[in-house]
DNA sequence: TGACAGGTACATG
DNA sequence: CATGTACCTGTC
């Protein structure tokens, strides 16, 4: 277990956020994480943050993962001061900030985001780690499930994963297993590549369109320029950006914008 | 009861 | 290239 005091970080907005779907909270204040197949809990007291790793554990992997070198304060300074309805955002998921996720996860849990809502986006996720991830044991006698790797899923049939509740996004998600499985599209490469052609690469997979390619350009790959445009966001283009999102002005850090957009169009009280 | 949920594949003009 | 439509499934 080992402490941190961390300026713009809000775990409880974190999770909230959207882009992730295996950090729950698990009591007041309190959160559990499974990424890289490791079990994390994160808990808030007053104004400091408890992990329950080692500082090396924390260093190698988690200050990575929650993008700890990055200077948020210095991003949310350039934002428009009349730029209200962002100024607005910020002030409500300020908290927020990107993950660095993993790729191959990102890419299937994003296919499975699709027409679907947060809740059985999250038992989706969980039912695929427990039928087909590896079970791993804590100190405690604690289990939890890591998420199964694209050679595992791509040898599945549609029955075999049936069980998952995955929908029509079933199909997706077998030929997109067996394309990575079979190197078709190389996860490897997608890490070398730029925004513009790394998006273009994910959209080769089956059940990646426009919006996911976008998801996972952000979320695993942080390139902080993608944009992705859901329902949500589009309302708030069209409502507060009628002239058109100041895409050129925000360059460099539009994606993190989204976010601060999407939590605050989610959860504000309207 | 039917619409809706952080869209996409597939079929048309 | 732009537009239209069906689609699993749980929840309200």
């Amino acid at each position: 277990m080992i402490n941190k005091i961390i300026t713009d970080f809000d775990i409880q907005q974190i999770a909230d956020s959207g882009q992730c779907f295996r950090l729950n909270q698990i009591a007041s204040g309190k959160f559990s994480l499974i990424a890289s197949g490791i079990y994390l809990e994160i808990e808030k007291k007053d104004h400091e943050y408890y992990f329950t790793c080692s500082d090396e554990e924390y260093d190698t992997i988690w200050s990575f993962y929650f993008d700890m070198d990055t200077d948020y304060h210095e991003i949310k300074e350039k934002v428009d001061k009349e730029d209200t309805y962002m100024q607005n955002a910020i002030s409500h998921g300020g908290g927020i900030r990107i993950l660095r996720q993993e790729l191959w996860e990102t890419i299937i849990t994003f296919i499975i985001s699709q027409q679907n809502n947060i809740p059985r986006i999250k038992k989706c996720v969980e039912l695929l780690c427990q039928n087909f991830g590896e079970k791993r044991y804590l100190s405690n006698g604690q289990t939890y499930f890591t998420f199964p790797d694209p050679e595992v899923l791509a040898d599945l049939n549609l029955e075999e994963l049936s069980n998952c509740n995955l929908g029509y996004r079933g199909r997706y998600i077998l030929q997109t297993a067996k394309a990575i499985s079979q190197q078709d599209v190389s996860l490897r490469m997608l890490k070398e590549m730029d925004y513009e052609n790394s998006k273009k690469e994910l959209m080769k997979l089956c059940g990646v369109g426009i919006k996911v390619a976008e998801c996972v350009c952000l979320f695993a790959l942080h390139h902080i320029d993608a944009f992705p445009i859901d329902t949500h966001i589009q309302k708030v283009l069209d409502n507060y950006y009628p002239n058109g999102f100041p895409f050129q002005r925000y360059l460099g850090f539009a994606g993190i914008l989204q976010q601060y957009a999407f939590y605050y169009d989610v959860h504000k009280i309207s």
